[in-house]
DNA sequence: CAGATGACGCCTG
DNA sequence: ACAGGCGCCATCT
């Protein structure tokens, strides 16, 4: 991993408002990584830990089995609710 | 080098 | 809503 884009992807992800959400694949592109959505759940999962990764959902707006748990209850700290464990997407 | 895995995303049937 | 396939990158075995 080049340093360049833990940061780069570490900075997008601590710009996410919040109260608010993003997607892996959005971090990525965000971060100039367009298509890297695999990097960005990596290193969220090693680096990751002292940033807002929280915020992050899939592409769909679920989240991840193993981080689902947290991610429901740190979201909803934040005023963000799950249902159904996914974010209320309307058919629009 | 080859095979398998993972906090992903998009397409097709 | 569900299942199968492909692309993507880094890491481990």
């Amino acid at each position: 991993m080049d340093e360049e884009t833990l940061e780069r992807v570490r900075e997008v992800v601590r710009a996410i408002p919040p109260g608010t959400t993003s997607s892996y694949g959005e971090v990525a592109a965000r971060a100039g990584l367009p298509g890297r959505a695999r990097l960005v759940g990596r290193i969220l999962a090693e680096d990751g830990h002292d940033l807002p990764w929280h915020r992050v959902l899939r592409a769909d707006g679920t989240c991840a089995p193993q981080i689902a748990r947290e991610q429901a209850a740190r979201l909803r700290v934040e005023g963000v609710l799950l249902v159904d464990g996914r974010l209320p997407r309307r058919k629009g």
